[in-house]
DNA sequence: TTATTTACTTTAGGTGCTAAAATAAATAAA
DNA sequence: TTTATTTATTTTAGCACCTAAAGTAAATAA
């Protein structure tokens, strides 16, 4: 009697000792029973199965030394090239490609300077297509297989129909990008926010494990967020969900860059605190409304070296923080909010008076325990995170494409 | 051999099937089975189960008419005697108690007047006992059991530990009441915002069935939130999430009974909008700071007949309501805001300056396609999300204790 | 009366899990 | 060196639960 069977613990099992892998590393079978509640005759099974595919191998048992009495363990580990993926950044100006592999590990990685604003939706498409061979033709040769492409993106994206919605990297929009990238590698295609991404892998660092709601806030150019609900970003409707920069500081307050007025990233972006300290100051010549990286650490210094009207600025710009936290607190009431990003440099400049602001928004029963804490910026993170996302949405294809 | 089975798919399509027939009334095992894609044959096997347990009966086949050929369907149904529970809403100065059977109709309801902010912790437990074991002695005889008791509150509760963080109709903080009243009726207790009752409620509905992110807005003497996403009460990390009228529209702005300024609350609550109008207009007498329903509906009625002030002071709040729901679509993105409370007697004031306020906050892109309405206000529907939370909660026990 | 249709039940067989027993591979003790 | 002990992994036996298909029930249409 033929079945379809509809049970999917085996699957959801199967997932689990890989991503137990990935996360962990080389693991023994007992542990791996331990670690997910399965017995260890499952992983028995679970494990001779993915061995047979050529997603798992046992590690050569160590030479030197066991510990203590007993069978040693035999430790599992992923086989690294039973698949890969690649996650492109796109930002302002710029792209970076990363590929990394079943274990999760970083592989590869390149930048590329690109006019992103004179791009059509066309170019980009071959942009990306052709940068994305290349690093197929040349990377990937011992891989058995591309799993699945992340495209972490700035800005408003729906991952479900995989159009980019809005960016401010592009100056066009609804662009489903991920359908012609599917068709063109014969793989899953991810779309997602940058914030996103960022926040998956903080998620995963020891310090944060035990934050099931998490927010992330991103300073830099704009100012992005994530917010993890049980681990799992936030997306909305529409994939406009976690917009904390465009959140309202003061109705009819400062212009930001998406044309309103007082939204929390005019008052704390780079472009905003530049904008606020040209008139006053004097600083590196430059774009001022897109001041580069070395305008921003000649202001953030001025403040930081006591100089009164750089920090009042940043004061006033940590003020505008410290509202737009305290409406998060209020509506999240999360475990924990990193604030991190390029932006980050500045934050000891603005710091106080956020904290400040916070004390005076919100009385203690509503300000919570939530803990608000910065992160430094490294801006490979995002990759990262992508490179994560892609290899867990891709398990399971990977395993049934491995029978 | 024996077995301590952690698989959970027979409980799982249990559960199901007693849901389905909770939402939908008397329906066929055929169509239990199509709805929750399971067997027919499961659906035997479960049914009769429940049939022996007491839980389900068989409805007699009707005997006018039956619908085409074929063996006609016999419908099954919850028995409503199986279990029963009980909701008390606590609010200020004022309790409900109602009684909800197994299959989720209401049976008894009583209102009681009582001084709420004159309660110790003590003094509300020996009520709340003396209120229930009353009901519990004159409504439950034909009952098999009291499977819950849900305590609907006003303010911050953390559901999990079962304790009052804050209410504003209570004077003391930090009540583990939960605990309590499990102990004394030996059955569980679910303490829940009052909010997130009526979002469960009015998430059931069909016109709202395909919104899995709902946000609910609740104006009245104060204002409350609660947020679905997916359908399930968003509670934060210590039960203060969707704290809606004290995220802020103005720093430094009018006074809220929080005791911090600025807060949406201190514009668009019955509190805020008569303590506004107390100063220009002729109203009723009474107790400005608590205004009553009568006092409420005079305002309210000077407004929407054309008098200036009054209506300087809704567009004021409409305004303050635009901008706290702007912050709520940056931030939530969700398919639909739904505004309630008593407060909507008012809404037709607040209205137009509400939607320019979002207008001119938000872009487009970021407004995405998020619905905003209002919805008739029925005080008795916090009762009726109380009952169906305290049943969904409990049903689990409510089988193994059949057994 | 017979054929057809639809609902429900029974039967037969499969997946996948676990506990317990068996086996493997080490160290500690005699 | 041999034996006991300990821990890891595999094998075995058996259970719970599901589904497809076959069988039965109860109606209407021909």
């Amino acid at each position: 009697m033929a079945l379809s069977s509809t049970d999917t613990s085996r699957i959801d099992n199967t997932l689990a000792v890989i991503r137990t892998l990935r996360d962990q590393g080389p693991v023994a079978r007992t542990d791996l029973g331990k670690l997910n509640s399965i017995s260890s005759a499952t992983v028995t099974s679970i494990s001779a199965e993915l061995l047979q595919q050529g997603l798992i191998s046992e590690r050569p048992p160590e030479t030197p030394r066991s510990n203590g009495r007993g069978r040693p363990k035999t430790l599992i580990e992923l086989e690294p090239n039973a698949a890969c993926v690649v996650c492109i950044k796109l930002s302002i100006n710029e792209i970076q490609l990363v590929v990394g592999d079943f274990s999760g590990q970083v592989r590869h990685s390149e930048l590329h300077a690109v006019p992103t604003l004179t791009l059509s939706a066309d170019d980009l498409e071959a942009l990306l297509e052709e940068k994305i061979s290349a690093v197929r033709a040349q990377q990937l040769q011992g891989f058995q297989r591309l799993a699945g492409i992340c495209l972490a993106v700035q800005g408003v994206v729906s991952s479900q129909s995989g159009t980019i919605i809005w960016s401010p990297a592009l100056s066009f929009r609804n662009a489903p990008i991920s359908a012609r990238l599917a068709e063109c590698f014969h793989c899953s295609v991810l779309l997602e926010n940058d914030a996103n991404c960022i926040a998956s892998v903080l998620a995963a660092q020891p310090a944060y494990v035990d934050c099931p709601n998490l927010v992330v806030i991103m300073l830099g150019y704009g100012i992005g967020m994530s917010v993890l609900i049980n681990g799992v970003p936030y997306l909305g409707a529409n994939g406009s969900a976690a917009e904390f920069g465009h959140s309202k500081y003061q109705p009819d307050g400062a212009l930001c860059a998406c044309g309103r007025r007082g939204c929390i990233e005019a008052y704390a972006s780079d472009y905003a605190l530049y904008r606020a300290a040209a008139d006053h100051l004097n600083l590196p010549a430059g774009d001022s409304a897109h001041p580069s990286e070395q305008q921003m650490q000649a202001l953030t210094k001025l403040a930081l070296n006591g100089d009164p009207s750089a920090q009042s600025i940043y004061a006033e710009a940590g003020r505008a923080l410290g509202i737009g936290i305290a409406n998060v607190l209020a509506l999240f009431n999360p475990d924990l909010v990193l604030i991190t990003g390029s932006g980050v440099r500045g934050f000891d400049a603005m710091q106080a008076t956020m904290h400040s602001a916070i004390d005076e928004a919100l009385v203690a029963e509503l300000r919570g325990t939530t803990r608000i804490e910065s992160c430094a910026w490294d801006r490979d993170m995002t990759c990262m995170g992508g490179i994560a996302m892609a290899l867990h949405a891709t398990d399971g294809e990977t395993l049934s494409d491995s029978d």
